[in-house]
RNA sequence: GGCGACGUAGCUCAGUUGGUAAGAGUGCUCGACUCAUAAUCGAGAGGUCGUGGGUUCGAGUCCCACCGUCGCUACCA
């Protein structure tokens, strides 16, 4: 086995500001897992980390339409989601949020130091200030017409209706989106990164990336050669928000989110140096993935957030110099429902608290895993989940554990026996069920977990065919000495394929390690003759797609 | 409006740098088997690769136009 690699698997901060659907979880949350669990089976070192974005304007705004705290907001669905995360088996090294001391100290020493490599600057800029409420505004709180179609609801950052990108400024009669009030321009103060400053670096950056998903990569690239990355404001006149390390602006301004969600993935891997979690005890271990150049850094995230995580954040952390930057960026595509994206707003697809109704987790995760958009929007549906449960997983995979385990049951003492067999059939099932594994690590060393997931299946039904051709039933009444050999071959393979379904299926596989052993990494093992296997029950169950209420 | 992606068997999708008669899973048909959650295994049928041009000895794979779907457009992240 090569040397353990320090393996960073980032995932996007999901807004804590109300359910998250299972297009959320197809893009980033179940492949990021299913990744880290292989890595940690290959004897990778690998720090899983995440958290809840309890700042930005989706929070802010839910607050006030409930007329609640934000914090109130937050902690209702930084819990949700943590229950959520629970249920499907997401195997965190830390989901933390945006919102404790050590984000906001490690956000401010980032600031700092950015700003003491010149990079971060002060700027006068006018925005609409809202004098009945005394509060600025930003740019999707003014609405007004549309100075292009004429469109009575446009808002202040881009006009629904003829989809333009508008300038507030240009808007004719705005109005405050807060109280109706007519917003006059101030003049206000805030700090700019100076992201311009990097614009050469992070295509010298990117150049050594041909290897990325192409929508990435365009998407990046693209962005670059047309304008190229500009100078952003990074603090606003808010309360919501982090604060500011330096105090020269006068008071009512804060960090903006755009700045500090991405900052997460430093500052929770510091929090979780720090804590009782860390095996190595040493809260500076953080520094083994980020100054570590043999490290690798994967990130998972939705398509959305490319801009942020191949663009800006690799700038930010430039800015600060000697820490590690994003390797791998396999951001999905979009999972979609009869067409369109999913949207627990608009009521468009599943919530992860509807699938999980529905569904065991298991099921769930492998459903959403044979469908994972990884080259393109890939569409979902009820029926789609249920069948791929019921037809493939179910079928397949579960009816062969549960054949084999009740055969053994009845015809070898319920015990693993300790019969391997040496027929060229036997061998030639096992050298099938290895290669695989050589097979999917390749897969998942390219983020191709889809792939991946099917090397696994091929080896389930593998197995299964070769039972067909050996008829350990039919053996057992001619040849018992011969059955049992297949019986343990049969229950060889499935302690392979088990593994590699693993990654998969945490639920499912935390049952076979008890009838199996745990297993030790990334191989098939020998079997433990004589282990007791018990009686045996269905994996999984079916799906009931008639009394669920599935439209057709 | 601009940019980008996609449009391949009924369904969900793969198809490396263009090149031996277009693939997988599922569904469907037929056969085998009956240990197993009416599960499994084998065989077969099924596609003018959105439309129309072009480049090439040769294009699903490159170029142009058009049609359709979707996404993004930097104060949502």
């Amino acid at each position: 086995m090569t040397e353990p690699v320090n393996v960073l698997v980032a995932v996007a901060w999901p807004y804590a500001s109300g359910a998250r659907h299972i297009g959320h979880l197809a893009g980033a949350y179940l492949p990021a897992d299913i990744f880290a669990r292989q890595q940690r089976l290959l004897g990778n070192r690998v720090l899983m980390v995440s958290g809840s974005d309890v700042h930005g304007t989706p929070i802010t705004v839910r607050a006030e339409a409930e007329g609640v705290d934000p914090q109130d907001i937050v902690d209702r669905y930084h819990g949700e989601i943590l229950r959520h995360w629970e249920q499907l088996g997401i195997s965190w090294d830390l989901y933390t949020t945006t919102g404790t001391e050590n984000h906001a100290k490690v956000t401010q020493e980032m600031f700092l130091a950015q700003f003491e490599n010149g990079h971060i600057d002060k700027r006068v800029s006018e925005q609409f200030f809202d004098p009945e409420v005394q509060r600025f505004l930003p740019d999707r709180y003014v609405e007004g017409e549309c100075p292009y179609c004429g469109y009575a609801e446009a808002r202040g950052d881009q006009c629904d209706n003829c989809g333009k990108t508008l300038d507030p400024i240009d808007l004719i009669n705005p109005r405050s989106k807060l109280s109706g009030a007519i917003p006059e321009p101030r003049e206000t103060e805030h700090f700019y990164f100076r992201y311009s400053d990097f614009n050469q670096q992070i295509r010298n950056y990117l150049d050594t990336k041909s290897h990325w998903r192409p929508h990435v990569l365009n998407f990046a690239k693209g962005w670059l050669e047309d304008e190229g990355l500009q100078d952003r404001a990074i603090t606003r006149d808010i309360e919501w928000g982090i604060d500011l390390p330096v105090d020269d602006l006068g008071p009512g301004k804060k960090i903006y989110v755009w700045y500090d969600a991405v900052i997460g993935y430093l500052s929770a891997s510091k929090e979780w140096a720090a804590s009782e979690t860390n095996p190595a005890g040493d809260p500076e271990s953080w520094r083994e993935w980020w100054e570590n150049p043999a490290a690798r850094h994967v990130y998972f995230i939705g398509k959305d957030n490319i801009p942020f995580h191949a663009l800006f954040w690799p700038a930010q952390l430039m800015g600060v110099g000697n820490l590690h930057l994003p390797d791998e960026i396999p951001a999905n595509q979009y999972v979609t429902f009869k067409g369109g994206k999913a949207s627990a707003s608009r009521g468009v697809g599943l919530t992860i608290a509807d699938a999980l109704d529905m569904f065991q987790p298991d099921a769930l995760r492998f459903a959403l895993a044979a469908a994972l958009p990884e080259q393109a929007d890939t569409e979902v549906s009820d029926e789609e989940i249920g069948r791929r449960i019921n037809e493939e997983l179910v079928a397949t995979w579960g009816n062969l554990v549960n054949r084999v385990l009740s055969m053994v049951n009845k015809n070898c003492d319920a015990q693993i026996p300790d019969t391997p067999g040496s027929d060229p059939e036997d061998s030639d099932l096992l050298a099938a069920v290895d290669a695989a594994f050589v097979e999917a690590a390749d897969q998942f060393h390219a983020s191709e977990l889809r792939a991946a997931l099917r090397t696994a299946m091929k080896t389930a039904q593998a197995t299964n065919g070769y039972l067909n051709a050996t008829e350990p039933w039919r053996l057992q009444k001619t040849d018992p000495n011969r059955a049992s050999e297949v019986l343990h071959t049969a229950l060889s393979a499935i302690n392979g394929v088990r593994v590699l379904f693993a990654p998969f299926l945490p639920w499912s596989s935390a049952t076979l390690d008890e009838i199996l052993g745990v297993p030790s990494g990334w191989k098939r093992e020998p079997l433990v003759p004589g282990r007791p296997i018990g009686k045996p029950t269905p994996l999984f169950t079916k799906v009931d797609l008639e009394t669920s209420d599935v439209e057709v």
